[in-house]
DNA sequence: CCCGCCGATAAGGGTTCCCTTATCGAGCAT
DNA sequence: ATGCTCGATAAGGGAACCCTTATCGGCGGG
């Protein structure tokens, strides 16, 4: 029985599946499946299986998980603990959906790590669907992108961090161009779409649209992020989803489509432990995010300040 | 940061030094100071240093204390809880003194096992220091020996399990046995002592005597158990302690010393955690102790059942 | 029926853990 | 000064941990 063992256990139970905590993790999936089975092999107990809906826990399992996560969350504690002892600076750790990832959290902690002095935070990019179990496992805390509080995931609050309007453009080269009037959403499941990693998020604002508009999996290109996909369309290529006030300062040759009921009116949500269970940076955090020195930061945000990484969706080196 | 390094960690602050933890867990001192320094190293503080009294931690190390031994009670809660749920035997941890350890505690648990199915006991001997930590850390579910309830040891209650009287015994041929009259303790220090264990047990009720008489260390020698001591003065060897129930099933030539201020009226305790600290199993033996049943098993007592070890005093493979 | 998704397993490699025995240095009491 | 106790450290070895890539078997959906 290891710590690290029990992490992964819960992650898989909070997740669902193997595939997605070994996502959340950064590793292999075969990693994820040895570590359940040496735990398996240390208890003595099968401790979960494939059920229809997802996994299944035995008996034993049930008891268990709630166990591991006291004490994969003690861990996480046990370390800031020393790490503020020591009067080291307090870790932050943000996950972010990657449209607000790439868009605005960079700018966003930059900016807050410069007012709030003793704060040392980083940047991961995960999923809507990671986003509950990795604050409920401590494996972040605080995570932007769509409103999670609800009864989906008890402990968690949402707060509105930004509005924003999604809208589609196009290259002015292309067919769509010409059309006059409003375009049909039904006209657009057709076209070949350019979009950021958020694409691949069904429950992102992104991949939901792309869920109404009934847009198949094959015609959809993905790239690092908004502005690349935007490059692509005004080389033609297709259409893409756009940030309004990040694609106002774009100046490539693109034309926003008139398509009936765009743009839409979004939130972009930051999604917290309740007060009494997270620590004092995150509330800092809070504060600072309904001050007008934040909202400045995050419109006058271009992306200049690059993103950590894209693929490996959280850094989790807890236990270095 | 391993669940055994903080096992260890926690048992050195509260044992007070590295060679008493290493003792209660049966391993060699390096090994505690390796694990020591290793989560020294993970962590990235020094945590504990020497001080004049006992050991002296860090801020850091102050903070971690709590969290780490929450920790390692989880740990053990769990694996009690996956047997449990497979229906397993519950396991019962008792530690016991030498001299009850060898006298009464099998018979005792044997008993105790035929009354109550499903339980699985383990005995284990250990030092009167140890026993607090031991329980506090939930290395063991029960200690038998002195009372060790009060400002000492928070947490801990002890309940009388067994009113016994220690006297002295000696050779038939020994030159004490020619002295008329009661015998002055002072007149013992002199001699050689023949003692079980718990001789080398500042606190439990024959070091206690020792160090009251004055008997000075090289003037003892030790014997795996009361009565191995006693055919050692049957030959003529020294004088010897002995629990005057136990001694009077003996049939060896010895004589009982007229001490002045003997026999002690002792008692053996059973110290456990607190009511809504302790597993069912602990609850289970406590209302067993007070039944007549136990205590005929407690005085037909004879040692046939052999205790498990000498040496190692603790049996500690908890996460095996 | 076949394919794709999911978990289990094999094989291999690097690292860490954990234990041992032996030795060293610091502090302290005799 | 001389031991003594106590913790740190070296050296060495065995086991466990953790990761990878590749492959296999089960199972549900098109």
């Amino acid at each position: 029985m290891t710590l690290n063992q029990l992490k992964v256990f819960v992650l898989v139970v909070r997740l669902g599946s193997y595939r997605a905590a070994a996502n959340a993790l950064g590793v292999s999936e075969p990693a994820v499946s040895q570590a359940i089975t040496a735990l398996r092999q240390s208890l003595g107990d099968q401790l979960l299986s494939r059920g229809n809906a997802g996994i299944d826990l035995t008996p034993a399992g049930q008891r268990i998980v709630g166990l591991a996560s006291q004490m994969v969350n003690l861990a996480v504690e046990a370390e800031s603990a020393v790490r503020q002892a020591q009067g080291g600076p307090e870790l932050l750790r943000v996950v972010a959906t990657a449209t607000p990832g790439d868009a605005i959290a960079p700018a966003l902690l930059q900016a807050f790590m410069l007012r709030s002095a003793q704060v040392e935070a980083t940047l991961g990019i995960a999923t809507t669907d990671e986003m509950g179990a990795l604050l409920a496992e401590r494996l972040t805390d605080v995570a932007i992108g769509p409103r999670l509080a609800g009864t989906q995931h008890p402990g968690v609050i949402s707060d509105p961090l930004m509005r924003y309007r999604l809208l589609i453009v196009v290259g002015l080269t292309h067919s769509l161009t010409r059309s006059a009037g409003s375009i049909r959403q039904r006209q657009l499941a057709d076209h070949h779409w350019l979009v950021d990693p958020s694409g691949t998020d069904p429950l992102s604002d992104v991949g939901l649209l792309l869920a109404r508009l009934g847009v198949p999996a094959e015609q959809v290109t993905v790239f690092p992020n908004q502005r690349m996909a935007w490059a692509a369309a005004a080389n033609g290529d297709g259409v893409a989803p756009a940030v309004e006030h990040l694609f106002t300062r774009e100046e490539r040759p693109l034309a926003v489509l008139p398509v009936e009921g765009l743009p839409l009116d979004l939130f972009w949500h930051v999604n917290t432990l309740t007060a009494d269970r997270r620590t004092a940076a995150v509330g800092r955090l809070l504060r600072y995010l309904s001050s007008p020195d934040s909202m400045q930061a995050m419109f006058r945000a271009d992306g200049r300040v690059p993103a950590s990484k894209f693929k490996p969706p959280v850094y989790v080196t807890i236990w270095s």
